[in-house]
DNA sequence: GGTCTGCCTTGATTCAGATCAAACAGAAGT
DNA sequence: ACTTCTGTTTGATCTGAATCAAGGCAGACC
């Protein structure tokens, strides 16, 4: 439908790349980053297209540029479970692995930064700043399963919706630099099923209960997509977390 | 209650250690090994037993050399859900980080190796094998955090038990080496409550299940805890997994 | 204009698992 | 033997979310 744009020859300079100060290669001097510069190349994919599926051999590791995309396990039987969400600076891959445990599809248009397996998992081992920060990305990540582990557990669906529409709204606030002060407000990247695949819930029970957090002035809707949070206290009230609520993702 | 053995002082040489081979130090060398013998000390705790409180400063991160732990989180109004389990070699706490996420506790008699914070940043930092091994275990755990999600998210109440079960029974045919052939026998380590908190269920539903496959003569019970599986591929048909359902804890 | 098509909302009903409530079993203590 | 305590089973009832079933709405396409 729209252009198929190919970035595969558009090299950027990793010291223009907006994701320089938080992906894998945050860490990195001036030598190493050269080397990956060398090694590097860019992919596309259109929103709603598979990057990759589970079981799948994949040929290279990769750094979301830009977009979004959704990592997802589903049962023989059709049940399906998000279990993380790709942001700009988030990694996919497993250094010495070279299969997928999950189906990573593109929710929006979506640009990597791509490095062929071998080349990745040798360099790895010879410079150390990599490792290091992968370490550190791979132990934030997670604590954000184990978050998640907690909602999906125990927390009603209310709790839920407001948990995921926080997270949202504060990843929001924060890649825009944006003050914590007025009120927030922002796109949902995800449909209604995305986000039930997501919080363990169905489509229907997410409908409903967004409507009810904005029958309840917690939150206003505009379209479908677009959410205007009053008071970000109040909606923090409905997540069920205590006060600091250290949520991360 | 029970004597109150104290292992601090009870050295022992790395080279006998039972987790050698698959802690954070299993692929260090020489060198690295006897640096890591300088900075260790064991710390042993009772069952039952806090190691260390959400929220609380650790001054040490450890490994599990016996005995078993769990990781869990806990809601104000006291919901509260296991986000891990530590077996022998798992590893407790993060670089660079003082405080921990979760409550650790000995659910059985735990005997941990520990390293100060301090001493075991710089070695991350200076020798590469240990850090290595830390990122490979990581994603290790991310894995089974991930496999949890889909479990905690979509299953049923008879999936989860069922999937709770054989994974402990794979789990203690591995640490004894023994074929997997015919009947697995062994021993819950958790009470209902606890495999409650692990799979987002109540006790009451946790005993329910429990005996609805020792009706449907999927598992033989002996006692509470003594579980016998006469048909192990039986009982994978009930978890939902697919075939080969790579669950890995 | 009309009619798909994809996404979302709303209503009616059902059901799996939670909750409330007893009773039971084994181990430890007296 | 008897109490106490902790962990477990079992039963009765309730309820939150799933399921089943229409409709609604906005953009794309004819």
């Amino acid at each position: 439908m729209a252009v198929h744009h190919d970035l595969r020859s558009s090299a950027v300079d990793c010291a223009d790349c907006p994701i320089r100060h938080r992906a894998v290669c945050a860490r990195c001097d001036h030598d190493e980053l050269a080397h990956l510069e060398q090694i590097k190349y860019y992919r596309s994919f259109q929103a709603g297209q598979p990057i990759v599926w589970s079981g799948d051999r994949m040929e290279f590791v990769a750094s979301v540029v830009s977009g979004i995309a959704t990592l997802s396990q589903t049962m023989e039987d059709g049940r399906r479970q998000m279990v993380g969400l790709l942001l700009p600076s988030d990694f996919v891959g497993r250094p010495a692995r070279d299969t997928v445990a999950y189906d990573v599809t593109a929710v929006s248009d979506v640009v990597m930064c791509c490095f062929r397996k071998k080349p990745f998992d040798d360099l790895i081992l010879s410079t150390p700043h990599v490792g290091q920060r992968l370490l550190e990305m791979t132990l934030d990540e997670l604590d954000a399963a184990r978050e998640w582990m907690l909602l999906l557990g125990r927390k009603t669906a209310r709790e839920k919706i407001s948990s995921l529409v926080a997270i949202i709204a504060r990843r929001d606030a924060s890649l825009r630099q944006r003050s914590m002060g007025g009120a927030f407000v922002f796109d949902l990247p995800l449909t209604r099923e995305e986000m039930a695949d997501y919080l363990g819930l169905t489509l229907e029970t997410v409908s409903r209960q967004m409507t009810a957090l904005r029958k309840d002035g917690l939150i206003t809707l505009e379209g479908n997509r677009t959410v205007t949070i009053p008071d970000f206290d109040a909606l923090l009230e409905e997540t069920g977390d205590d006060a600091d609520g250290g949520l991360l993702v």
